[in-house]
This record gives C-alpha cells, sequence and structure tokens, in this order.
DNA sequence: GCAAAAGTGTTTCAATTACACCCATGT
DNA sequence: ACATGGGTGTAATTGAAACACTTTTGC
C-alpha cells in the first residue's frame, strides 16, 4: 500500500522483485500400473539436489528465464527431464503463498500430455523418475498440492474438451481413446455411446484408413482437429 | 537450459530473478448503463502516471509484496482504487510473454466481483475512473486481452457457478439474481426455470424473512451457502 | 377489482443412457 | 463357422425449455 509519488502504485513497471519467480510443469503419460497392468496416470518426478527439501521429489522446473515465454519455459524443462515434447500445454495456476517455502518463491505451473513412449524409461538421468500418480509419497513444498489439483483438471476437463488424444500418436481408433478416457475417469464407458458423442463434436475426423491384422473388423482410424479447422465448435 | 552442478534446474530456489512480477485485478461491478440505463458491466481503470504507456488507461495493481499472498496482493490493489472489499476473488491468468511489455513483466492477475456501491463513483481519485466493460478504449500493455479474457469467464462461469451473488447483498430475492445473470449474459431468462435451476443445485437457501412495500407479491429473500456447509455438489 | 411480479404446474422437446443387434475380419 | 471387437439402431430415461396458470400484494 506504499505511495509513489502520492499517486497510486501501478503495474507493469515494477520495482525490482524481492520474490523469485519460477516455472514448474505437471507432466502425465499413461502406462501399465506395474501390478494391476491396466493403464494409469504417471508423471516425472525430480529429485532436489539442494536445500530446501534436498533428496525429496519434486516437480520439474527452473527459474523463468528472461528470453522465454511461460509457456516455452515449461515446454523446456518438460523436454530437459522427459525428452518429450509435449502433445498438449496448458497452464495450470500460479502458486504464491508466503508460506509454501522457506524463501519467497511464486511458481507459475503448467501441465501437460505426452504419449507414453518407450525410449523414456531411464534413459534421462539418476534424479529423474516416473511414479504412479496416485502412489507418490510426500513431495517437496506445496507439490503434493499442484499434482493433486492437475490431476482434478485433468479428469473434469476430459469430460468436455477434446485432450484425450494427447496420450496418443496424431493417428488412433476410437477404441484408443476410449481406453485413455477410461483409464483416466477410472470407469467403463459404452462404446457405442462414445462414439456418438465425440463424432458429434467434430473434435475428430477419419483419414480414411483402418487398422488390419487383429481377428476382427478392422477399426478406423482418426486424427484430431484443431480448432482453427473446425466449423462449428 | 543451462545445468548446475552437472544436475538439472530446479524450480523454487530459483537463482535471483531478472524478470519483474505484478499482480493486477479486473474488478466487475453491475451499474446502470449511462445511455440505456440497463445494468451492464462496468470495471474501474488506472491511468498510467510513468513510461511506459504513460497517460493511459491499466488494470489497477502493483509489484507484488514478498508479505502478501497473491490474492491478498490482489484485493489490496481492489481496495486501494476502489475503497471497496472483493465478494468474489478468483484467480485468472497469468501473463508472461516477453513481447507483454518493454521490460519483462509477469503480470498474475485475479478477477473480482464487487457490488455496485454508492460512494465509489468519484471519490478515490483523479486517476481512476470507472468504464463500461465493452466500452473502454485501447489500453497499456495487452490489458484488453486480459480484459476480454476476464468477461469470456465472468459470462462463461456465471452459466454452472455460482458467482452472481458477489454483485449483490448477502440478502438478495430470485428476482435480483435472476437480473444479475441476464445483465451478464445479455438476454431475457425465464423466471420459472431459472427459480428451479438454482434452487435445485443447492446453492442458495431462504432467509425466511421477504421484502414487503411493492405493489406485488413479496419476494423471498435467499442468502448463499458457502461450499463448506453444501451438502452434495 | 386490477395490475404486476412471485411462485407452481404441465407439456414439449432434446440429450443421455442402456442395450439389442448386425458387420467385417483372422483363425 | 465362430469368436472378437467394430459399428448401427432404438426404446427408455432424464433434463431443459416454453408457457399456461395460480397467488399475494398495493392501489
Amino acid at each position: 500500500m506504499t505511495l509513489i509519488d502520492g499517486q497510486l502504485e501501478q503495474a507493469d513497471n515494477a520495482t525490482p522483485a524481492s520474490v523469485d519467480l519460477a516455472v514448474s510443469t505437471v507432466v502425465f503419460a499413461l502406462r501399465p500400473h506395474p501390478i494391476t497392468g491396466e493403464d494409469t496416470i504417471w508423471l516425472p518426478l525430480v529429485r532436489r539436489i539442494r536445500e530446501p527439501f534436498l533428496g525429496q521429489w519434486a516437480l520439474p522446473g527452473g527459474p523463468l528465464a528472461p528470453e522465454d515465454d511461460l509457456a516455452a519455459s515449461a515446454a523446456k524443462s518438460l523436454n530437459r527431464t522427459t525428452g518429450l515434447k509435449p502433445r498438449y500445454l496448458e497452464q495450470l495456476y500460479a502458486f504464491g503463498n508466503v508460506n509454501r517455502s522457506p524463501d519467497r518463491v511464486v511458481s507459475i505451473v503448467y501441465w501437460a500430455l505426452v504419449r507414453a513412449s518407450e525410449d523414456t524409461r531411464e534413459s534421462i538421468g539418476e534424479n529423474v523418475e516416473w511414479f504412479v500418480a496416485d502412489e507418490i509419497g510426500q513431495l517437496a513444498f506445496d507439490h503434493n498440492d499442484i499434482v493433486n489439483y492437475a490431476l482434478t483438471r485433468l479428469r473434469t476437463k476430459i469430460t468436455w474438451s477434446p485432450i484425450a488424444h494427447g496420450f496418443l500418436d496424431p493417428e488412433f481408433t476410437l477404441a484408443q481413446l476410449r481406453s485413455v478416457h477410461e483409464s483416466v475417469l477410472g470407469r467403463q464407458l459404452d462404446p457405442a455411446n462414445f462414439r456418438r458423442q465425440l463424432l458429434s463434436t467434430g473434435f475428430i475426423e477419419p483419414t480414411g484408413t483402418s487398422v488390419q491384422g487383429a481377428s476382427h473388423r478392422p477399426p478406423a482410424l482418426y486424427r484430431f482437429i484443431p480448432r482453427e479447422k473446425r466449423n462449428e465448435p
């Protein structure tokens, strides 16, 4: 509430910040659960190599570089830790409570979807590890809260927004897409109704090709239609 | 993508930031349109008193004080400019593109709802003025984008979330609440269906009192039930 | 009694759900 | 041919929208 020159303070020409700014990312992928074998949500965490919370697991991220946009910073740290590029990336929330860290840090958190690519299992580094999202222990800072918030956002958003393709290759069958929804929501969905609902949204279109080789009718392949190329959403 | 000690960078113990951090707030109130007289959305803007964008209108805000939570900072700047306390306050988005300002500033923006109180018309200061939201000119920085984004959020959120009471006194009639929805959405709503829909959500409860004095059946008064005291949503 | 807004009831229409059934393929 | 998942059809259920109707007040 300080007054400057007898006038109100104003944003966007702030005095030099005494608050640190970081960008972190919650990265989701679908992989089989180690016990049940059913697809479930995984995420990569990074072991902290300094105080505070030294040795504990935390979300990948880092300070915001002056030359990076926020989303670019998130994508970079994602790529650093997983070697992957995000197929979906969205800002989650800015966390900045005074008591969330011993020093004062505001974290702008993104969440991302990536494919369950093969080559990322152990290839990155000692200090990066993937965990089943529902079975992570206590994380550094308020990162448990952040992960839970991101999971909630994923599960609610998938019911009305076309994001499930973020877990898949560019071309996919409706069964694969339905399987993603089922894994995220944790319940079975009616194949017939799922098909109709999704096709009526206009979010996807058939590629014209289909998948041969299985001992049943070959399923058609579809691709996601980006917002700009859609007709009436 | 710098490596520190041969390890991955990590968030939340960032190196001293070379990026400034500000918190701004989009404040909405409902007041009669100066020409049509119908209730419409207004918001307060602050005239900039320094470069860049000197003399142009901008959102109220300021640098984040180390001792303030993000929401507290937003509420403070709101109170500074309008003299009001927010009846609803929510984080909107963190804007941080490199090119949004000559210097590098990340703005964490909140949006708020306040009552159309009498005493705030001109009483604050020379450099604060209220505008009809749909009739503001060109603002400083990317603040036009921010205002439009906040308006979109308000209009979509009011259809499924109980926020309209943020424009009203703690006790209100269903007609007042419906009028808020109509003003925000810009179209008429069926009184019968509106009543049923809203009561079925369990967001509000009757106070037991009603408003006498008008030449028609006296309407019952309702109050908003905060999330914690609700039963099933 | 009449106007005016509060509040209730009912009919219609659209969307979702549940589930029966046919289709195309590999073995 | 038959097992398997892909794909279509349809009746039942639910919920939203439209609108007629009753209630309670001031004048």
